[in-house]
DNA sequence: CTACTATGCCTTGGCATTCTAGGCATAGCA
DNA sequence: TGCTATGCCTAGAATGCCAAGGCATAGTAG
């Protein structure tokens, strides 16, 4: 049995969260299969996984959830990326940068 | 205080510490010494962090030690990468480089 | 001689984060 | 009627890194 998703590294799923947030509003579940979409089936979040981390970055106040109804009628809680979840986006994804550049200086140093 | 190094992500020490290896025997200092150096000074290993992670990393056989003496003649602990520890840094590797791939196609897919 | 720094080993306890494994409910379809 | 997909959530375990210590020796600066 090989699994061909990655496993996630630890600190790498709220930059996915909100990376998938920055393309619009979107409920936990819809977050899954958005960040699967992203990654070209390569990631998948779990929703054991998600909606603990959703409640923190709700906590630090990167994203705001309101309760609504989807297009088929369905009680579902939308998150919005907030202005500060946006700056922290970018904070993740330039630390995020400069570990595989670190990463990377690491392979070449043979 | 802007911290410089970047932290380091749950699930890549293994690698790094296999990496360093991968250049030849060292001991436990030494290795912390020698990822700051091949990572251009951007990674930084806590002792903290190291000799536990060492500790996992023999038990699973891919590196193996002996005390020996280093060259001013203090006593050290040399560790040295087994053929399963050179095979698992390619495990790891290929699996880091997933990841990378996995996150740039999220980044792309904007 | 004294103190400080660098080199070397290690452990304990805490913390953050992810995953496993559940539970619950509704809608739609076979 | 039952299965699958959609939707929410939690508790507990496992993992893994870090902070903060302890210990010892060698060398160097004062």
């Amino acid at each position: 049995m090989t699994k061909h998703t990655a496993d996630l590294l630890q600190g790498t799923l709220d930059m996915l969260i909100l990376k998938a947030l920055s393309l619009g509003a979107l409920h936990g579940y819809g977050i899954i299969q958005r960040i699967r979409q992203m990654s070209g089936e390569m990631l998948t979040v779990e929703q054991g996984s998600l909606y603990p981390s959703l409640y923190r970055i709700e906590q630090r106040g990167w994203v705001s959830s309101v309760w609504d109804t989807n297009e088929t009628g369905r009680r579902a809680k939308f998150y919005t990326l907030t202005k500060t979840g946006r700056r922290q986006l970018e904070v993740e994804e330039a630390s995020w940068d400069r570990l595989v550049l670190a990463i990377t200086k690491m392979r070449q140093a043979s």
